[in-house]
DNA sequence: GAGATAATAATCGTATACGATCGCAGTCAT
DNA sequence: ATGACTGCGATCGTATACGATTATTATCTC
């Protein structure tokens, strides 16, 4: 693994743990110096990253967290619902013993966040599928909701509201339902997406930045 | 328009016309000099599109053209079907004359190989969609797939099959028919990529690297 | 005291520099 | 002649260096 990679993941990881509000600033020395590298590993990962959506790169002023408008949000759900079905159909049939355990415990994994417990259990029900790009794209995805999908999580209060729904997807999974599984997380993306979208639409009216 | 931009854009471009074939190693000092830049911008460049999936860095060899395996070929499919469906309906109310000369134009244009003609019709009918995010996640896939698509047309004797499918596809948009429209675009990139893959799985079979 | 302007400090973007690694050519021993 | 070894050239990856740009503080004027 690279000095690159190794940077990318951090960065990646602080994203879906929600470590990264919209609109913060990256600097890049700061980070070098965190990791105990120079400038140039940095900023190559921060260009994948911005490749990614992930981050904006602004001239001379270096990389932020993106915000994100309502239609970008809407964009994003669509276009994780339509990839999502597609890897989760060819996954279930390559499922093993092994991913529907992951899944399993990812649910009740009290040490993860919310952003990031939902994302190991997704990406476990994925994985089977094989499919490096698409689970790549998704991922990607879900960093780019997860700043927001927290803002609203906080604003509620804390509480995870999918628990039920995740725990009827992964019964359908280890049945080999496609069919059920499907129509499941089809329902449940929307629910979720459709929750943080009209957050995300209020605050927008409001002129906040979020 | 950064420099990192520019590298980029000369990187894709050259993807898209099928100058890169696949395995190709890119040279980061050499690209350097013909653009009269440093390495370092050219290899931030170059992470963007290893990022994107569009080139494989290996630690100490640099970035190449990936190759392509039959499996991530079918992937790349799937996930272009899915989401041109969903860039299309959400393209087709609100398009404009302008996007549908633009799509008529890339028709007929001879001044562009097949691939790179083939992308500028696509990208016509899916720009007034609006997704910045869709649109970039759909040209890496075409990029991805063009030097396979390339490599297919030549065994073909360059023949471009698909004119009579974009002009009817073309038609629908006009009409605003969104189903029509979505069903022609379904079969059409199913007969397109169903040849590039049955192309590829020959290859693969004889053991070529292609 | 408030606003405008100048000086200073942070930060960015990229060129240069250099050690590390890889591949190949030439040499030597068998 | 063939196979292993050594040395050199090419290429990569990253640290350092520096000019350019942006932010911030200090100073001056009204």
């Amino acid at each position: 693994m690279s000095t690159v990679d190794r940077v990318e993941r951090v960065v990646i990881d602080d994203l879906l743990r929600g470590a990264l509000a919209p609109g913060t600033r990256i600097r890049q020395d700061v980070l070098a110096d965190q990791l105990g590298v120079s400038k140039i590993p940095v900023r190559e990962a921060l260009q994948r990253l911005s490749a990614l959506g992930l981050l904006h790169f602004e001239t001379n002023r270096g990389a932020a967290v993106p915000t994100l408008s309502v239609a970008e949000a809407i964009e994003n759900s669509v276009l994780r619902k339509s990839i999502e079905v597609e890897i989760l159909r060819q996954a279930i049939p390559n499922m093993s013993i092994v991913d529907l355990a992951e899944a399993e415990l990812a649910l009740g994994n009290a040490e993860l966040g919310v952003t990031e417990s939902n994302w190991a259990f997704h990406r476990a029900l994925y994985q089977a599928s094989g499919w490096t790009r698409g689970l790549a794209m998704v991922e990607i995805l879900h960093a780019a909701m997860a700043p927001y999908v927290l803002l609203y999580i906080e604003s509620l209060g804390g509480a995870e509201p999918s628990e039920s729904e995740h725990r009827e997807l992964l019964a359908a999974c280890r049945e080999g339902d496609v069919e059920r599984a499907v129509r499941l997380l089809t329902s449940h993306l929307a629910e979720a997406s459709s929750a943080v979208i009209d957050f995300l639409s209020m605050n927008e009216a409001r002129g906040d930045d979020v």
